[in-house]
DNA sequence: AATGGCAGCAACCGCATGACC
DNA sequence: GGGTCATGCGGTTGCTGCCAT
């Protein structure tokens, strides 16, 4: 086997804050090459920092369909549910709820939702069982197994194939509405750039994952979760190949990591 | 106005998992 | 089958800004 080269080893890496220089590096390389090796990534894109800061920062910061702002009252209510049912599951959290991160719905959990709950149940008198979940909350606070099992009767246990309660504002975001039509189509470098790299509101962040994208464009061998191209072998690229961004398949892929539209429209 | 405490959030770290050879 | 690597996940840390004193 070749062995990877570990194109961050050579020089110093940064850590803390980004700055918007480098945000706007990352994002102009993603435009551009899209996700091929995160590893191998920031060098080329003149990063100093290593693959896994760059798809952090990505993913959790920089990626077009990030939500930000308040949680809604049923965004709460759909993360108090979903952690009752999974525990500290956050990805799988957050794959409930579009547009917000694992991350995001972690310090959310940790600096809101956690004491609500604590409070709810120190003064609710709901069953037995939910108390001793209580208790278990404080107790597995420090558990690094990350799931509260504990948490979790048989009858939650045996809903976690499905059912779960889902916020009403993701029945307007059935990808199927997206237009065709090429009279809408954009410029997707200006888009992206601007979309990106400001803190616009989701209203517009929505309305961008909707326009559609000429099939010219689609230069698709493989898209990760994140909806880009990414290299399906290891061989290793000095230089990324693929002009190669679809963000038609962006929304669609995203749409299919999400749990079923109808049964989350209550369907 | 200074400062100490606290909350919120971005980012890092370590581990698990899966793919590849 | 075992080693290596990339990626993803969850826990934790540390920075920053706000607020009370």
């Amino acid at each position: 086997m070749v062995k990877a080269q570990h194109a961050e080893e050579k020089m110093p890496l940064r850590k803390g804050a980004w700055t918007p220089e480098e945000d706007k590096k990352l994002t102009a390389y993603i435009k551009r090459y899209g996700i091929w090796n995160w590893s191998q990534m920031p060098k080329p894109a003149d990063l100093a920092r290593s693959g896994k800061s760059c798809r952090l920062r990505w993913m959790n910061y920089l990626r077009p369909d990030i939500k930000r702002g308040n949680f809604s009252k049923e965004e709460e209510e759909t993360i108090l549910k979903c952690h009752e049912e999974l525990g500290n599951r956050w990805s799988a959290i957050a794959a409930k709820l579009p547009g917000r991160t694992d991350n995001e719905i972690k310090n959310y959990w940790h600096t809101n939702l956690k004491k609500r709950f604590r409070n709810n149940w120190s003064t609710s008198s709901t069953t037995a069982s939910l108390t001793v979940q209580n208790r278990d909350v404080e107790a597995n606070q420090n558990d690094s197994s990350g799931i509260n099992l504990l948490h979790c009767d048989a009858s939650k246990v045996s809903n976690l194939d499905g059912n779960h309660p889902m916020s009403p504002q993701l029945s307007t975001d059935d990808p199927s509405t997206s237009s065709t039509d090429p009279a809408a189509e954009i410029d997707r470098n200006q888009t992206i750039e601007e979309n990106v790299c400001s803190s616009e509101t989701f209203e517009e962040l929505q309305s961008f994952w909707e326009q559609p994208f000429s099939l010219e464009d689609l230069c698709m061998v493989e898209t990760d979760t994140a909806g880009f191209i990414a290299q399906t072998t290891k061989t290793g690229f000095p230089e990324p190949i693929y002009p190669c961004i679809s963000y038609e398949d962006v929304h669609h892929d995203l749409w299919l990591n999400l749990p079923n539209q109808e049964e989350m429209h209550g369907m």
